[in-house]
DNA sequence: AAACCTCATGATATAATATAACATTACATA
DNA sequence: TATGTAATGTTATATTATATCATGAGGTTT
């Protein structure tokens, strides 16, 4: 957080209040959360609670990398390694919930490789693994 | 379609008037189509058409691998190697809106192995790559 | 045939997710 | 001060998806 607050202070982004506030929401999960589950814990915490006012954070927030939408889920994660240009590889738990970015093996480039070769032109790459976690796998 | 019919009446799964329109509409269309604009065309063709209509035959098709839901777009497309199991990758035209399944690299074990290799056990990817297909590149 | 079972369909309602549109405010800066 | 821009407030509505209960069509068992 501290980092993502420095980082659109010299960039002179304007990490306002209710941004804020939904970052940290998200960096406090370790799943996904709704927008209209923000929405709710943005209400608890005083904020006004109109839809639009989490999808407008949401939006800037997914905009500017410091966070990721997963579509499987239709929920938001806060990134991990924000700041950093990457295509995110996910890993979701069926058993726990939790969302995690792999750790960036070169997988999202080997797939822009390979459908370039078949004339494809990627821009964006979009990859969500489903299983179980090494948690709740040794259980 | 043939082959659908084929494999279905073999292994004695009911691909009813519903279900076999649905798969025809899309199976008809190269880019995907929303549950709600499927509904409008059935409707047309003289079907009944509330939602859980459409959502049943999709959820039917889907289960039997005869068609894929697109994540990124809420919409579905029918598959190009149906009755074969397999991971696809989806191609997705930010241009002409079409969706295709790349012809199948081991892009989908590859990651599921790079993941087992961190302890995550993969049981399914969603992959889909945005961009420009080779058609609309040339132009 | 009658009873039963299972799967599919009909029908109504509602939940969950997302955006359109326009008004107002805050703040930088000319 | 005036003016432009981005952010927020507010209301309404669009889009996607599911829950629930009733009815029907076919087989199987008795
Ligand atoms: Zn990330
Ligand atoms: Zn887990
Ligand atoms: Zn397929
Ligand atoms: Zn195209």
């Amino acid at each position: 957080m501290k980092n993502i607050e420095e980082y659109c202070k010299d960039k002179n982004i304007k990490l306002t209040p209710v941004r804020h506030k939904v970052l940290e929401l998200l960096q406090n999960e370790k799943s996904g959360l709704g927008a209209y589950r923000i929405l709710d814990l943005l209400r608890e915490a005083g904020f006004n609670s109109q839809p639009p006012v989490a999808y407008r954070a949401l939006d800037f927030l997914v905009e500017h990398g410091f966070v990721h939408k997963i579509e499987s889920q239709n929920s938001f994660v806060a990134c991990t390694d924000p700041g950093v240009h990457h295509s995110p590889v996910f890993m979701i738990c069926k058993k726990c919930e939790s969302v995690s970015e792999a750790p960036t093996f070169e997988t999202a480039s080997n797939i822009s490789d390979a459908l370039m070769a078949t004339g494809f032109n990627v821009e964006q790459t979009i990859i969500e693994a489903e299983g179980v976690c090494s948690t709740c796998s040794e259980q």
